[in-house]
RNA sequence: CGGGCCGUGGCGCAGCCUGGCUAGCGCGCUUGCUUGGGGUGCAAGAGGUCCCGGGUUCAAAUCCCGGCGGCCCGACCA
């Protein structure tokens, strides 16, 4: 087992993940096998927090959960013409079934668009069944040719939502609900900040109008998309003939929209906290919340120690790890690596002073607490936690954020982008929307990642390759 | 599709160059004692088609030929 594990800052996530992670059983989240994922018991448990956060708000916003086919008749695909453009290379294919050929092809989902544009075509008719609004959570397939641990899986667990209004307005205004869902449970509950924008044309979805998602910056400086919201317009209520009778009595097609967000945010909320030491989860998102480990050394004490331990765990809802056979060492070092925010020690000293020890996983100090007080006390400091580690993150998004004016300073800048000299930027330039503008600033093996929605900068300028005027800079940054 | 690396108990590896006794080490696992405020220590034990096929040889994990599989780096992408 690896002593001194890789740090996730600066180092390339993947190997540090492996190091610490796989090879170092230090939070057994994930294996993978031929880029899919084994998602074990932590993973998972981080991922079903995840998923309540977000449903209960889809529910609070009048979404319905369905479930669509895994399997979508290759047809499907090529109604739209950018969307199977845009998949086509990543698509796996069944092509025999029941030991035959089959006359047509499905493809196993890598989105859903096409086959719920499929549904909505039967399902609506008229004004009165709008706005529809579904989510589904799935799994879907993308044949990536590289894949990362949680980032980019061939297979990977997601929640996609699929809308359909009577008009633009509304359609619109549903992307940017959304978005700031997303936003809120990233912020609020992962203790991420994220910057919220647009994407630019270039970067868009394959079909959408426009694409705008929630960009994170890692503990080494690289970007992460951490969600996304399309504006469909009415690209896909043509492709599948959705439409509906409006008040005034005319046929018109619908405005679409579609979101989602993937076991991705799982790798994110592991690049933006962790240590060296493993996991460091916000309290929100911790699956145990605090465990106590008992401490003894006679027969006697280990009587008078469990006993007080059984009872305070119990008042405060910690988990006790009276396991046999482990010292206490082991224990702390145990549930340190898996990210658990609070541990508490409980030994003979403190059954004679009636304290306990409350440590805290992300700064680790230890603290005296009178045992009395702890039922109290520990949901303030799970509270404080949460806010210091979404504080930490944001004020290293700050330290790491540089404005450039020109495409010399952007490519200053982002040239060996290493742990050494800092880790990676977020630059913020005005540019336009142009693609050949995002292809100029991939020679810098960066992207751009969003125009920001809130300009928290100079406003308008001038762009930095066109010399065109622009209203705001937008995000330029290398990304997972 | 380019560049690099690797297939040896559950996991991580050494051994290979220079062929040779019973294939070794760490972690984990089992049993017992011991220990316990930051990975206790000791003892005993279970566990192997050395990726597959062929060749060379008295003898192959090791050398040769062919296959298969995996990982990492880049191009594509949530």
């Amino acid at each position: 087992m690896p002593e001194s594990p890789i740090t996730p800052r600066g180092q390339d996530f993947a190997a540090w993940y492996q190091d610490v992670v796989l090879q170092g059983d230090l939070a057994e989240p994930a294996e993978v096998v031929k880029g899919c994922m084994v998602i074990k018991a932590n993973g998972y448990a981080i991922w079903e927090l995840l998923q309540r956060e977000l449903d209960d708000r889809f529910k609070a916003a009048g979404h319905q959960n369905l479930y669509f086919p895994l399997l979508i008749p290759q047809s499907f695909l090529h109604k739209e013409a950018e969307h199977v453009e845009g998949f086509s290379p990543e698509l796996a294919v069944v092509t025999i079934a029941g030991g035959k050929q089959l006359e047509e092809p499905y493809v196993i989902r890598p989105t859903s668009e096409t086959i719920i544009g499929h549904f909505f075509s039967k399902w609506i008719q008229s004004w009165r069944d709008l706005p529809m609004l579904v989510n589904q959570w799935a799994n879907i397939i993308r044949w990536e040719l590289r894949t990362r641990m949680f980032l980019r899986t061939t297979e990977f667990l997601w929640q996609e939502g699929h809308t359909a209004h009577a008009t633009h307005a509304e359609a619109l205004e549903e992307v940017l609900r959304m978005l700031d869902v997303y936003a809120e449970v990233a912020e609020d509950v992962m203790a991420m900040p994220v910057i919220k924008g647009m994407k630019t044309l270039s970067e868009k979805f394959a079909g959408a109008l426009r694409s705008y998602a929630i960009e994170a910056m890692m503990q080494n400086g690289l970007a992460l998309q951490a969600g996304t919201s399309h504006d469909l317009g009415q690209n896909f209520g043509k492709a599948f003939d959705v439409r509906f009778q409006n008040k005034e009595g005319q046929l018109d097609y619908v405005w679409q929209t579609s979101w989602g967000v993937s076991t991705r945010l799982i790798g994110g909320l592991v690049m933006s906290h962790s240590d060296d030491k493993g996991l460091v989860l916000p309290p929100k998102l911790a699956p145990v919340k605090a465990v106590l480990v008992p401490i003894y050394r006679k027969d006697d004490e280990r009587g008078r120690v469990l006993e007080a331990a059984h009872r305070i765990a119990k008042q405060t809802g910690a988990k006790l790890d009276d396991r046999e056979g482990q010292s206490p060492g082991a224990k702390f070092f145990h549930w340190e690596r898996r990210g658990v925010p609070v541990v508490l020690e409980l030994g003979p000293r403190d059954l004679a002073s009636n304290n306990i020890v409350m440590k805290r996983r992300d700064i680790g100090t230890k603290e005296m607490v009178p045992q009395a007080e702890l039922a109290a006390r520990l949901p303030d400091t799970l509270d404080r936690m949460q806010k210091d580690l979404y504080d930490r993150a944001k004020q290293r998004l700050k330290a790491n954020t540089v404005l450039a004016n020109s495409i010399g300073e952007v490519e200053a800048i982002l040239r060996d982008v290493t742990a050494e000299k800092g880790g990676g930027k977020f630059v913020m330039a005005h540019m336009k929307d142009d693609p050949a503008c995002d292809l100029r600033i991939k020679e810098f093996k960066a992207t751009v990642r969003c125009i920001p929605l809130v300009d928290e900068y100079d406003g308008a300028g001038k762009c930095i390759i066109t010399g065109e005027p622009v209203d705001r800079r937008a995000v330029i940054a290398k990304a997972y």
